[in-house]
RNA sequence: GCCCGCUUGGCUCAGUGGUAGAGCACUCGCUUCACACGCGAGGGGUCACAAGUUCGAAUCUUGUAGCGGGCACCA
C-alpha cells in the first residue's frame, strides 16, 4: 500500500463525518449499555443568521473534546445542537433584504413578514450547522432544536402562563431603554455604555415670585420642557430656604416646585437637579417619591411631542436641544456652557443612543428567581464555574443587584406574548387562543402584539429542548446537563436565566459545571469583531492547515485570552504530518503483524527495555490525560499528547525498536516487535482521538487488525471507527517507575555521546567506540542489554561496557547523573586544550550548583524546620554532584 | 468611582512554596533506509518593580507602575 509522504487533510476531512453521522455515532443511542454513565451537553445555541467564527469553533472545539472523550470512556453521550431565532438580528436582517426590493416590513404586513422569516431561514439561515459538520462536532443532528420550533414555542408559553400565574410576570408603565431605530424596547443588559465627550448646560429658572432663581445642570437641554421639578438635598443649606418654592420652567410657563431628595449630590453642579420622570430613569423614581408629573415632551421616534410646546413638536431631539440652548441664551437663562465626559447609552445592535421612556411593557419579578439561583450556589455550590476566580463572584454579584427584566419586544420575529385582550382591555394569559376564550368567556379578543425576548426562550433551552413539559425520557436521562461551555460575555444575559429557570420549572439546576473559556484577540490583543474587520475565519485556517490542527490550536487556548498566532496551528499542521509519517513507518513494516492491546497489558522483566518503558509511558498518559480533562485543563492535555507522542514515541520508542522492526528475516520477533509497535501507535491514536478527529480515523481504519474487538464494549455491534474504541485507561500496574529510570540513564547516555560528536564535530556518517564505565551493577546490566539501540543511535563502531572506565587519554569523557562515566576515543582528532576547557566548563557548572546546595544545608533552619525528605533530597544531590566534580577533575588530570 | 485579571527568554503562551518550561524564531551540523511540515546538538530569561511572610518566594501578602476587562443612577 502506498501511502504519501505528507498529509493531506483535506482528504481525510473527506468522508468520515458523513459516515460517522450516518452510522448514528453521535446519538446516544449507540451505546447499549444500560446501565452506561451519562454525559449531555447542550450547546449554546448560535444565532440563525449567524457564520461561524473563531469563537464558535473554540467552544466547539472544547466541547467535541469532551463529548468524543466521554463516549470513548462508555458514557451514554448526547451533545444537543440547535439554533436561536435571534429576534432583532434577524428581523434586521430581513428588513435589509426587504429594503432592496424598495419594501418595509409595513409593506408587507406582520403575517406575511413572518412568513418571509421563515422562508430566509430554510433558504440561507443556519450556516453553521453545514460549518460544524466540517468542525468535525459530533453532534447528536436528530435531536436538533430551534427555538421557534413548535414544540419549544410550547415550553414558552407554558412558562409564561405559569409565571403570569404566580405574579412573577406582569405588564406595567415603567421607564423603559428604547431603541428610537428599531422602535423596540430592550433590557438593560442589550444597552452598550459607551464614555461620550459632551457639555454641561447650567439654566437657569427664575423663582415664580420675582427676585431668585435657581440654576440646573444637565447634559440634556432638552428634556427641560418635560421638567415638573428641581431637586436639592434636604441637608444643602444653599437651597434649604427654597424647598417648597414654586419656579417658573422657561420655555413652557409652567409652574414647578423645589423638592428635597437625598439622590441629589450637593458636591456635583449647583446642587440642584432638574426632574424629569419621563425621560431620565433616576427623575423617573425621584417623580414617584415625590408624585410628580410625568411630562411626555419626546416620542417614540425621538422627537418633540406637542408638550413640549407649538415651537418644538416634531423636532428631532438634537434639533430641539440646539433650540433650547439659544432661548436660554436669548433670555439670558443660560449661565455656562463646560465641556464633560459622561456616559451614553447606545442600542447593542445599531448603535442608536437609546432613549429612556415611559412605556407599557411586560415585566419578569426577579427577586424569588434570583434567591433560587442564589441558593443553589450556596447550598450546592452550583453551577461550579471553571476558572472559580472570577466567575463565581461576577455572577453572584450580578444576581444580588439585578432588577426586574423587561421581557417584551415590539418584533415581530418571536414568541408573540400570549396573551389576549377584550374589546375592554381586560387581559387574559393563556397557552392558546382556545383556552383564552375559554377564560374570557369571548371570543372577541386580540393577541398582545409584542413578541418575548430572545433570551427568555434561550434561558429554557437546556430543558425545552429536551421535550419539557412533557416528561420525555430524553428529560430524564439528559436533565441536568454536565456542562455549559461559553464565553463569558453571556454569563448574565444567558447562564444566569438558564439557572433560575431550571431551578424554578425542574427544581434542580440546568448544569453541574460551566467552562467559561478565553477570548481569541487578534495579534495586536484587540478583539475580533465584524466592524473591525480584524476576525480570522476558521474556515480559512482549516483549509491552509486542516481542521485537526487547527482544532488543537484552539483546545490549547482554555481559559485565557491569546492572541491569534497561525505559527501556532503551523506547528500543530507539522505535528500532524508526525502523527501520519510514524504511522506510515509502522504500516510500511506491518507485514504479518496485527494491532493487538493484549500485548501492552504485561510488563514482564524478559522484555527489553524499550517495550516496558513505552506501555509505562503510554499508561502515565492516560492518566495524566484523564486527570487534566476531568479539571477542564486543555492545554495541560494538548502538552501531553504532543509530547507523548512526538518525544516518548516517535524520538526514541520507534528508534529504539527500528532494528527488530525492520529485519530483513522474517522472525517471530520481528512480528512480535511490529506488532507492539502498531498497538502502542493504535492506542496513541485513541488518546489524540478526541482533539484530532480526523487524522486518527483516517489512519485508526488502515491498521491491520482493526475490528469490532477494539471498540468500548458498550459499543460492540458497531461499524469499528475510533470513536468508539474505548479511551486508554491508564492502569497504574502498568506504570513501571523502575523501567523510566533506566530508560532514562539510556537516554542520558545518548544525548551525551551525541552532544560529544556535535561539540567535537565528527563527521555525521563517522563510526566512533563508545567506552562506558559504570560502578553500578544494575546500570551496567542496563547499559549492556541495550548496548545494540545505544550503538544504532549514537553511530557507534563498537560499545563496551566495564566497571571501571579504562580510555586512552586522547578520549572525549562524560560524567553521568549516578556516576557512570563515558569516553569516546577520538586519537588525533580531539584537541587536548580544547576537551580540557569543555570539561572545565562543565565542572565549574556543577561546583556553582554545589555551593548553592551547601549555603542550604549549612543554615541550621534549613535543616530544623524543611521537611526530612527535602534536606535528604539536597543531600543526595550534593553528594552526586560532588562524585561528578571529582570524576570530572580526574578526566581533566588525565588529559595531561 | 468600585471590582477583577494580566505582566515569565525576540514572539505567542504554559507552569509552580524547594534545581526556570513549550512552540515559533535564532546558531551549528545533517539528503542517517517514517517524516526537511524532518533529524541531531546548542545559545538565550535576576519570571514588571518595591517591601513583607517563610529555613526557602518567580510562586503567598501588601503596595507601585503599565496593559486589559467587568460593574455603576451622579444630573
Amino acid at each position: 500500500m502506498e501511502i504519501p509522504k505528507q498529509y493531506d487533510p483535506k482528504e481525510a476531512e473527506l468522508h468520515h463525518y458523513e459516515r460517522w453521522e450516518q452510522q448514528g455515532y453521535f446519538a446516544p443511542e449507540i451505546n447499549h449499555n444500560p446501565d452506561a454513565p451519562v454525559f449531555s451537553i447542550a450547546i449554546p445555541p448560535p444565532n440563525v443568521t449567524g457564520s461561524l467564527h473563531m469563537g464558535h469553533a473554540l467552544q466547539h472545539t472544547m466541547m467535541d473534546v469532551l463529548t468524543r472523550y466521554k463516549r470513548m470512556c462508555g458514557y451514554r453521550t448526547l451533545w444537543l445542537p440547535g439554533m436561536d431565532h435571534a429576534g432583532i438580528s434577524t428581523q434586521l436582517m430581513v428588513s435589509r433584504e426587504l429594503k432592496k426590493e424598495g419594501l418595509t416590513r409595513h409593506d408587507l404586513g406582520r403575517e406575511k413578514f413572518v412568513e418571509r422569516v421563515w422562508k430566509w431561514k430554510s433558504e440561507s439561515g443556519g450556516q453553521i450547522t453545514k460549518q460544524m459538520r466540517r468542525e468535525g462536532a459530533s453532534v447528536d443532528w436528530t435531536r436538533e432544536k430551534f427555538t421557534m420550533d413548535e414544540d419549544l414555542s410550547r415550553a414558552v408559553r407554558e412558562v409564561f402562563v405559569r409565571l403570569y400565574e404566580e405574579d412573577l410576570i406582569y405588564r406595567g408603565n415603567r421607564i423603559v431603554n428604547w431603541c428610537p431605530n428599531d422602535q423596540t424596547v430592550l433590557s438593560d443588559l442589550e444597552v452598550l455604555k459607551e464614555p461620550q465627550a459632551g457639555k454641561l448646560y447650567y439654566l437657569r429658572y427664575p423663582a415664580k415670585n420675582g427676585g431668585g432663581s435657581v440654576t440646573v445642570a444637565t447634559t440634556r437641554p432638552e428634556t427641560m420642557l418635560g421638567d415638573s421639578a428641581v431637586a436639592v438635598n434636604p441637608n444643602d443649606d444653599r437651597y434649604r430656604s427654597l424647598v417648597g418654592s414654586t419656579l417658573m420652567l422657561p420655555l413652557t410657563n409652567r409652574e414647578i416646585p423645589v423638592v428635597a431628595d437625598e439622590f441629589v449630590d450637593p458636591e456635583f453642579g449647583t446642587g440642584a437637579v432638574k426632574v424629569t420622570p419621563a425621560h431620565d430613569p433616576n427623575d423617573y423614581e425621584m417623580g414617584l417619591r415625590h408624585d410628580l408629573k410625568q411630562v411626555v415632551v419626546i416620542d417614540e421616534h425621538a422627537k418633540m411631542t406637542a408638550a413640549a410646546g407649538a415651537s418644538f413638536v416634531g423636532l428631532d431631539r438634537y434639533k430641539a436641544r440646539d433650540k433650547v440652548v439659544e432661548e436660554f441664551e436669548t433670555l439670558g437663562l443660560l449661565d455656562k456652557v463646560v465641556d464633560y465626559e459622561f456616559s451614553i447609552s447606545r442600542c447593542e445592535r445599531c448603535k442608536t443612543v437609546i432613549e429612556p421612556l415611559i412605556s407599557l411593557q411586560w415585566f419578569m419579578r426577579m427577586e424569588p428567581l434570583r434567591d433560587l439561583a442564589l441558593g443553589l450556589m450556596t447550598r450546592e455550590k452550583k453551577p461550579q464555574f471553571v476558572p472559580e476566580v472570577p466567575y463565581e463572584k461576577v455572577y453572584t454579584n450580578w444576581l444580588e443587584n439585578l432588577r426586574d427584566w423587561t421581557i417584551s419586544r415590539q418584533l415581530w420575529w418571536g414568541h408573540q406574548i400570549p396573551a389576549w385582550y377584550t374589546k375592554e382591555g381586560e387581559v387574559f394569559v393563556a397557552r392558546s387562543l382556545l383556552e383564552a376564550r375559554a377564560k374570557a368567556g369571548t371570543d372577541d379578543l386580540n393577541q398582545d402584539q409584542d413578541v418575548l425576548d430572545t433570551w427568555f426562550s434561550s434561558g429554557l433551552w437546556p430543558f425545552s429542548t429536551l421535550g419539557w413539559p412533557e416528561e420525555t425520557a430524553d428529560l430524564k436521562t439528559f436533565y441536568p446537563t454536565s456542562v455549559l461551555v461559553t464565553a463569558r460575555d453571556i454569563i448574565f444575559l444567558w447562564v444566569s436565566r438558564m439557572v433560575m429557570m431550571g431551578k424554578k420549572f425542574m427544581n434542580e439546576r440546568p448544569f453541574d459545571d460551566v467552562f467559561v473559556t478565553g477570548t481569541i484577540l487578534d495579534k495586536h490583543g484587540q478583539r475580533m469583531s465584524k466592524t473591525k474587520g480584524n476576525g480570522v475565519d476558521p474556515l480559512e485556517v482549516f483549509d491552509k492547515f486542516g481542521v485537526d490542527a487547527t482544532r488543537l490550536t484552539l483546545a490549547q487556548v482554555g481559559t485565557t485570552d491569546t492572541r491569534w498566532n497561525e505559527k501556532q496551528v503551523e506547528s500543530y499542521r507539522n505535528f500532524a504530518n508526525k502523527i501520519w509519517n510514524a504511522a506510515r513507518f509502522c504500516l510500511m513494516n506491518s507485514e504479518g503483524a496485527v494491532v493487538d492491546p493484549e500485548l501492552l497489558q504485561l510488563q514482564e522483566a524478559d522484555q527489553s527495555l524499550h517495550d516496558r518503558w513505552i506501555v509505562s509511558r503510554l499508561n502515565k498518559t492516560a492518566r495524566d490525560l484523564r486527570q487534566s480533562l476531568a479539571g477542564y485543563q486543555f492545554h495541560e492535555a494538548v502538552q501531553t499528547l504532543y509530547h507523548f507522542f512526538w518525544d516518548d514515541f516517535c524520538d526514541w520508542y520507534i528508534e529504539l525498536t527500528k532494528a527488530e522492526v525492520t529485519a530483513e528475516e522474517d522472525s517471530p520477533q520481528r512480528a512480535l516487535a511490529r506488532s507492539r509497535l502498531l498497538s502502542v501507535l493504535e492506542q496513541a491514536l485513541r488518546l489524540l482521538h478526541p482533539f484530532m478527529p480526523y487524522i486518527t480515523e483516517e489512519l485508526w481504519l488502515r491498521l491491520p487488525g482493526v475490528d469490532q474487538k477494539l471498540l468500548h464494549q458498550s459499543y460492540r455491534d458497531a461499524e469499528p471507527s475510533i470513536m468508539l474504541a474505548a479511551y486508554p485507561e491508564g492502569q497504574s500496574h502498568l506504570i513501571d517507575e523502575r523501567a523510566e529510570f533506566e530508560m532514562q540513564a539510556v537516554i542520558d547516555l545518548i544525548s551525551r555521546v551525541r552532544n560529544i560528536r556535535s561539540e567535537m564535530n565528527i563527521k555525521a556518517g563517522e563510526r566512533v567506540p563508545l567506552l562506558i564505565g559504570s560502578p553500578d551493577k544494575e546500570l551496567r546490566e542496563v547499559f549492556a542489554a541495550n548496548k545494540n539501540q545505544i550503538s544504532r543511535l549514537v553511530r557507534a563502531s563498537e560499545v563496551s561496557v566495564t566497571e571501571k572506565l579504562d580510555a586512552p587519554r586522547a578520549s572525549a569523557r562524560a560524567v553521568l547523573v549516578g556516576g557512570a562515566e563515558l569516553a569516546v576515543p577520538l586519537e588525533g582528532l580531539i584537541d587536548f586544550a580544547q576537551e580540557r576547557e569543555r570539561l572545565q566548563k562543565e565542572r565549574e557548572k556543577l561546583i556553582n550548583e554545589a555551593a548553592k546546595l551547601e549555603a542550604q544545608l549549612a543554615n541550621p533552619q534549613f535543616a530544623e524546620r524543611a521537611p526530612e525528605e527535602k534536606v535528604a533530597e539536597v543531600r543526595a544531590r550534593l553528594a552526586d554532584i560532588a562524585q561528578r566534580t571529582g570524576q570530572l577533575k580526574q578526566s581533566i588530570e588525565n588529559l595531561g
